[in-house]
DNA sequence: AAACAATGCAACCGCACAAAG
DNA sequence: TCTTTGTGCGGTTGCATTGTT
């Protein structure tokens, strides 16, 4: 049994705030302090509920409020601490003066939750190369969209014009073997893919279709992934980061270069994914959570106890040596997968 | 110009938890 | 110890806005 509603729900006001109601608020609050919720609205004169005048001060009206935009530094702020944090929004905001939980919750998934790679592969991709077929159904399907408006984030690219449309051309592409069982992109999803990634030219597809077998599974690699709580497994910033950063270094071997860490930590190891986080963060005896300095830094061991590696995306042949192509047929050299891929993140 | 549909954000809701009685 | 109250949090919803057809 819930409790009890925190006030008499009627005879109050509801949706929107007026300019009048917030002076109101905005008055009762700077001559007599926050809390009291409760009684606020009655002794201010408020027809509203003591919960939605907390949330209007603290979400609107609080003078330290920071307005406009979130910056480049305050989204990968957000990034960074969301990989590691979660949909703490109340600790994220901490570490950003003059934003709200809200309006980080509301950026997180207006904004990021689409820039961030979300790469949906179940067990019912029999391969890579059918997660890499869905990438592509996916783009067809999002180039059907019709009317809409399209994202007021600038920064968000349009599809390119060369993207398989017809069913036809699908099965240009995957011989037909993708027309079974390929579960669908959401809408985030497939604009995430339409915003990341440069699309190849649709003569070269069949080609890559070729290149697209897959390396033989390496010990711990994406044969046996960790799924999310959510049922899926997520491909993360933190995951291009490292490939990003592998740098191809004749230094890196195999298994760094053009990897995709997770690391499954502890408690105890004492080791944060990211900097002056507090170890108060880590509540639950494991946490399977995406390594960022990790990733940065080029993948060392840091919490050594396990590390899966799923490197087919990026890499589509073993040796690792030069160039490599991503895998999904364009090729780019290192530095410049890791300059777009950089700009990208902080655009 | 109208209809449609995606987007973004303010606001709401239910729950958890801590403090007070 | 139990109940009540106050507060905070994260998920979700509603709707104004706006781009596309």
């Amino acid at each position: 049994m819930g409790r009890a509603p925190c006030c008499e729900k009627v005879g109050l006001k509801r949706g929107r705030w007026t300019a009048e109601e917030d002076q109101i608020l905005t008055n009762y609050i700077q001559a007599n302090g926050e809390g009291s919720w409760r009684s606020l609205p009655k002794n201010a004169g408020l027809l509203r509920c003591g919960k939605s005048c907390r949330l209007r001060w603290i979400n609107y009206l609080r003078s330290d409020l920071k307005r406009g935009n979130i910056s480049a530094e305050e989204e990968e702020i957000i990034v960074k601490l969301h990989a590691s944090l979660g949909n703490r929004w109340s600790m994220i905001a901490e570490h950003l003066p003059g934003r709200t939980d809200n309006e980080i919750k509301n950026y997180w998934n207006s904004h990021l939750s689409r820039k961030i790679y979300s790469f949906r592969r179940t067990t019912e991709f029999a391969s890579p190369k059918m997660a890499v077929i869905d990438f592509f159904k996916a783009q067809a399907a999002a180039n059907k969209r019709r009317g809409g408006r399209m994202s007021r984030n600038k920064n968000i690219s349009k599809i390119p014009a060369k993207v398989p449309k017809s069913s036809e051309q699908m099965k240009e592409i995957d011989g037909g073997n993708a027309a079974v069982a390929m579960p669908s992109t959401p809408n985030l999803e497939k604009e995430a893919l339409s915003s990341t990634i440069p699309w190849p030219d649709l003569s070269t597809l069949e080609e890559v279709i070729e290149t697209l077998d897959m390396p033989s599974p390496r010990p711990g690699s994406c044969q046996d992934v960790e799924v999310n709580n959510e049922g899926m497994e997520m491909m993360c910033l933190d995951d291009i980061i490292v490939d990003a950063n592998g740098n191809s270094s004749p230094d890196h071997n195999e298994s760094e270069r053009g990897t995709i860490t997770t690391r499954k930590c502890d408690n105890n190891d004492g080791i944060l994914p990211i900097d002056n986080l507090g170890s108060s963060s880590w509540e639950n005896e494991f946490e399977w959570d995406w390594e960022w300095d990790n990733a940065i830094n080029g993948g060392n061991e840091v919490c050594g106890q396990e590390k899966n590696t799923y490197s087919w995306l990026w890499d589509n042949n073993e040796s690792g040596e030069g160039d490599c192509d991503n895998g999904i047929g364009f090729e780019m050299d290192t530095n410049e997968k890791h300059n777009a891929i950089v700009n990208w993140l902080l655009s």
